[in-house]
DNA sequence: TGTACATCAGTGAACGCGCGTTCACTGATGTAC
DNA sequence: TGTACATCAGTGAACGCGCGTTCACTGATGTAC
């Protein structure tokens, strides 16, 4: 299904290799989510999207990079989901809190995603230049949220006991490893039991000036 | 190395099958722990431990259920552990963090588990025997943290806002999460930010009665 | 204590399968004149 | 506008490799008498 497009004729070479990359992306990111990164074959991710698995070699020097432009992709549209939630609140407690929704909201719609990036991790953690790759992704994302909770601390005259990338880096950890039960309890509703830790954790380690 | 044992005659068959066993669990839970569960192959365990492949079947059904051993042992090793160290506190705090300790200490000396488990966790999500064997060790896992931290909690006259054992899945997640990051960055120091989250956001979901 | 048969833990080899990567080739698009 | 050659995205098939599982067999231990 999807056949790329009825009148290949009508594109020039570079529309038509961008078509192709965009094909793959999206093909490729829902057989990771469905079939995790080992699970998934280049075969069934060029196949569903219409090509060989020549194309896929093509546009990706291997299956590794073809994840990590997966994987990018994803990073930078879950920043941007939390950004636009984060600052609108009233004060520090709600705006941690609203953070700590769009999370759960965004594991909710995507369940597979902890697991998929946790499966590269693991993967990327045996070859080194990969995983300097992936670390550098990982940091430009907290990076991206130790901005934004620095933002929210300054608006509402809040100071950290803990420097802030570290509570990003731990509140992120504790969605990751909540998300992760799932993987044996598909059904579990984890939302509250994360916004409940996530703020007592975020506020435990934080100085009102008030 | 380590060959079972230069005089073979000198064991019955039932103590020499028990031998071969506990031969094959070690070596396994060796490998498991330096390749990853998919990484370690049944050949190797065998191989490493003195046997050939076939040794394994004859004592495991499956390399799951060869797993599903090595897991089971290493759980109920945690669980001492930690039980041993939280009920010699004077307070609920020092209570917490004693457990926080414990884990820390554990999770240092073996960095590789929580990687591991979760491959498994993954491998058996799509599996839906395997999926339900792995939950019972995991509930059985909580259920005997739960005991530890509500026996704590009684003793220092401490209740609970949150369930008890949502507390205890909550912060084990943080825990998983935390050590998972060590794929990426195997020499981040964690402990002292687990430390510091753990006892907030416990803290945070607890009242005193005094 | 000794002999004859039964049992079964562990061997060794084969089976069956999937997968990432490579490569010579093709045919449509691009370029030069 | 048209022709001749160059380029290169994508094809199709082969390569090379690893791995979990199965199975007929063996030889040491166990059992019956």
């Amino acid at each position: 299904m999807a056949k790329p497009s009825v009148r290949r004729a009508r594109l020039t070479r570079d529309e038509r290799k961008l078509q192709t990359r965009a094909d793959l992306l999206r093909t490729a990111r829902r057989l990771f989510e469905e079939r995790g990164f080992h699970g998934a074959s280049l075969e069934d991710i060029a196949d569903e999207a219409g090509y060989t698995k020549g194309a896929v070699y093509s546009n990706f020097a291997s299956k590794d990079e073809l994840f990590l432009a997966v994987l990018g992709e994803h990073i930078e549209r879950r920043v941007r989901a939390s950004v636009e939630v984060a600052l609108e609140a009233a004060d520090f407690a709600s705006g941690t809190r609203a953070v700590a929704r769009s999370a759960v909201a965004e594991s909710e719609r995507e369940p597979a995603w902890a697991p998929l990036v946790v499966e590269f991790w693991a993967h990327a953690s045996r070859r080194e230049e990969l995983r300097r790759a992936v670390l550098a992704l990982h940091e430009r994302q907290l990076d991206a949220f130790t901005g934004l909770i620095e933002e929210l601390a300054r608006r509402h005259d809040v100071t950290f006991r803990v420097a802030p990338r570290e509570v990003v880096r731990g509140t992120g950890a504790l969605g990751r490893g909540l998300a992760l039960e799932r993987l044996l309890e598909p059904d579990a509703a984890l939302g509250d039991l994360f916004e409940e830790l996530f703020v007592a954790a975020t506020l435990g380690v934080t100085e009102s000036a008030r």
